[in-house]
DNA sequence: TAGATAAAAGCAACACGGTTGCAAAATAAA
DNA sequence: TTTATTTTGCAACCGTGTTGCTTTTATCTA
């Protein structure tokens, strides 16, 4: 039983910001608590949503933006045309990011998650050609939906 | 020493056309030619530059909207936001895709390449997850830039 | 706790990629 | 060559993301 589980979010949000030194502001939270209670990724528009028509667009796309830079989020690649940011594991929220999880996009809930446990495999590249970073993404049905 | 290369690529854009019952346009002669001639990926804003300025924007949406309806072309995902299309080997082309090779991006020239000869990997998922469709992205040198 | 300072939010306007509807032009069929 | 069909080009639009600037909010310090 994991006690992080019985910590009240918002107190995670806010140690969160300024474990980052952020300020502590309403759009920050509700868009990090957002993040903390899904737990898989979120693009621009799912946040709008969620939010409840609160922010303004550009409010969210720059601390979406900041979230980034700071190490809090990361972007996901997607086939469709809009990226996604997700919020890691513990290790990867601590500041540097961990680039060597694959990425799992559910075909039924449609929800990205960051399998961090599952390392990119090697691959076997014609000669000639020198490999720098893998990308996997794989697409299926998630855990949740599965059972 | 393939036989294929010194083929007027002028005949084997009307042939390709004709074998996908369409007809045969400016912009589907110049367009298909600019793949043959790449065998790399293209975007829509690399065809725009490269037809030299000819075509109307929606011409080109359109015109590669029909080849991917075709087999001809296929879409590639991308981790800057812009969808890439590329012309497959001869077996690609043909009308099926193959949707089991991965992806390279080289980091030199900024080309993608379909390696039809390289698989996807098994990935070894956690519990729960069933994948269904594994995409990989590589990113790195390619051979023409390495040489 | 109040006031100064620095940062973030909100607004308007813009840039870019992509789509849709419709009239004019080009292709294919007769 | 004429007709029927397809494709083109144009204008207008939508969604996503960005930039500049003013107002508001958060933080720091007195």
């Amino acid at each position: 039983m994991s006690k992080t589980a019985h910590i009240n979010i918002d107190a995670q949000v806010g140690e969160l910001l300024k474990r980052n030194s952020l300020s502590v502001t309403d759009s920050r939270k509700k868009i990090l608590q957002l993040f903390l209670e899904q737990q898989g990724a979120l693009a621009h528009g799912d946040i709008e949503k969620r939010a409840g028509e609160k922010f303004d667009r550009v409010t969210v796309y720059r601390t979406l933006q900041t979230f980034v830079d700071k190490g809090i989020i990361h972007t996901i690649p997607t086939a469709d045309n809009s990226i996604r940011y997700a919020l890691c594991k513990d290790e990867c929220s601590a500041g540097h990011h961990h680039d060597h999880h694959i990425h799992f996009v559910c075909n039924n809930c449609n929800n990205t998650f960051c399998l961090d446990d599952v390392v990119t495999p090697e691959i076997n590249l014609p000669k000639g050609y020198a490999a720098e970073h893998v990308e996997v993404v794989v697409e299926g049905i998630c855990k949740n939906c599965n059972s």
